[in-house]
DNA sequence: AATAAATTTATTCAATCGAACAAAACCCTG
DNA sequence: CAGGGTTTTGTTCGATTGAATAAATTTATT
């Protein structure tokens, strides 16, 4: 073959773990491509040669959070006969289960979320909104059918959004609070949110 | 008089209105100290006159933030004859008021919880523990009472912190989603969290 | 007004940042 | 094993970082 395929897949994905785990404690400024790199086990131009800039790495990283979450948990599957409830329950249980995979993810999320930036535009153009306007739908839809609370859905969506990411962003805090003691109980975390979000 | 005392307190509190802000944006490490000058209005030397270093400063606006919540919403106040349920909405009110009045302390609190550092142990032993606890012993008179719910005080806490922080932390975001759209609606908020906590 | 202490600015320093580039090492396919 | 493309490393560049220092300015006291 004349064009190149085969590409060092394993190094790109330990320079993507690598980098993930960078952003998500330092942020995106905070994080620096040596750091990474050194994180990775490989020098600091190969970021280069295999993400271009360090923001196309940041893309890519988010990228494949949301690209897997999106194949877990699809939140357009439309199964025949389901009720309002169950799509809620759904999104809720996939939200938790993706969370405990992806623990980083609300580090990553809310360091973009501050302030306008070209990434924030990026990331909610990108991969928030459709995710956000999908279950906007299945809470109205429940509202309509009068099985959830009929609380501003916007604000019932970052209602479940902060429950858990706190859950999970602030575990090393719980942990220096009461050693030992993990707030990570997912089935007490979705007892709770049922009971915010359904009537 | 011979001591020094009357310093420019007026410069003084510019600084650290500014540093909040950067801070809150950009995390520790993305602020930068001539960013933080230059939106203060003054020279990046001037940082050093008045608080030293850049952790200095970040530990003066921590303690600013921590002292003014201490004296507004003090949680050892205890008032005679109040019931738990009483000592919980002032909690919650009082949470929810002053972040209305400080909406960067999520911002800035998130950015150090992430992951073990100085500034988080500092932030956590100085003035964070103590709240906690002080909520703590709150929560647990409530569920004894009955009138709160039985969930893990530490989650429902991280819960709290968690719903309301996400209204306030998002906000920019929830305004790019839903242009003009606010989510801090602080009855409705607080109503929201009522239902959460108590039984 | 004169003097000393305070506040503020301007400049400089070593270290580190993201990015760029060239050379070396690796891995195929012939 | 030879040759060409790929992957990886090592080094360098200009810019920016937090910090340090000296000089200038303001303020207060006598």
């Amino acid at each position: 073959m004349n064009a190149p395929e085969k590409i060092s897949t394993q190094t790109r994905r330990r320079i993507l773990k690598a980098a993930k785990a960078c952003f998500a404690e330092h942020g995106f400024l905070g994080a620096s491509t040596r750091q990474i790199a050194e994180t990775a086990g490989v020098a600091q131009g190969l970021l280069r040669y295999h993400f271009d800039t360090k923001e196309a790495l940041w893309k890519a990283v988010m990228g494949d959070i949301f690209t897997l979450m999106a194949a877990q948990y699809p939140t357009n599957n439309e199964v025949p006969g389901q009720t309002a409830r169950q799509k809620t329950e759904d999104f809720i249980a996939g939200f938790i289960d993706f969370f405990e995979q992806e623990p980083a993810l609300y580090a990553l999320m809310t360091n973009e979320s501050r302030s306008p930036s070209p990434r924030q535009t990026w990331l909610l153009e990108t991969h928030v909104r459709d995710y956000f306007e999908a279950v906007q739908i299945v809470l109205e839809e429940g509202q309509r059918e009068g099985v959830v609370r009929t609380t501003d859905p916007v604000m019932l969506y970052y209602a479940i959004i902060g429950i858990v990411g706190a859950a999970y962003s602030y575990a090393p805090e719980i942990d220096r609070l009461r050693p030992g003691h993990s707030i990570q109980n997912r089935q007490q975390l979705k007892a709770l949110i049922a009971d915010l979000v359904f009537v």
